[in-house]
DNA sequence: CCAGTGATTCTCT
DNA sequence: GAGAATCACTGGC
């Protein structure tokens, strides 16, 4: 049996959640691997969706904690988080990539690849990887059909500024798993 | 580097 | 309500 996260974990802080989460496993129908890159987006946050109040678009991000928000982007790409802190916080961790481990001709499939490389390398990637859309938001992540399990202690984890984004370019909310060949984007 | 892509949100009437 | 701006990205130059 593999470990599990303790109640109430995900009920901390979002930059703290953020680092905790590089090293965690994460399925979806039995297809996945382990994350390696992510970002902090918090309420007072002016890069964050929440940072103008709740909308219709974001409502999964003030709902319980360890449950998904996902969302569609440039008109292509779904992006998935990881809900945090106390209910109606509005703060959520984006799972920005993972080393692909297991269904891995799956993704190679969705992702109309044949090699290894990139397939989850990116946070619309790895939704297209896994198979992740609209559905999937506001569900638990620790509970069927996803699978969410914690990340071994001791693992080496980057630092750096957010990818993408205009505002709040300067906080140091990324994180990766150091000599990792998936991460989206050197730190 | 830059265009594709369309939902969501903003900013006025 | 309507029109405009924005956008937590990706793939192909």
């Amino acid at each position: 049996m593999l470990a599990s996260f303790p109640p109430g974990y995900f009920q901390q802080p979002v930059v703290d959640l953020a680092r905790a989460l590089i090293g965690a496993t994460l399925t979806l129908e039995g297809v996945g691997g382990m994350i390696v890159e992510t970002e902090a987006y918090d309420r007072d946050d002016p890069a964050s969706h929440t940072f103008r109040g709740q909308t219709a678009r974001n409502a999964a991000m003030f709902g319980p904690a360890g449950h998904a928000y996902v969302y569609r982007i440039y008109g292509m790409y779904w992006c998935l988080n990881v809900v945090c802190g106390e209910l109606g916080r509005g703060a959520a961790v984006l799972i920005r990539a993972l080393a692909p481990d297991v269904g891995i001709a799956e993704m190679q499939v969705r992702r109309g690849l044949t090699g290894p490389k990139g397939l989850a390398s990116g946070p619309g990637r790895l939704c297209q990887a896994l198979g992740i859309a609209r559905e999937h938001d506001g569900l638990d992540l620790t509970d069927m059909p996803f699978a969410l399990h914690p990340a071994p202690a001791g693992l080496p984890i980057l630092t750096g500024p957010r990818i993408g984004i205009t505002k709040a370019v300067e906080q140091p909310w990324r994180f990766g798993l150091a000599g990792s060949p998936h991460l989206s984007r050197r730190f």
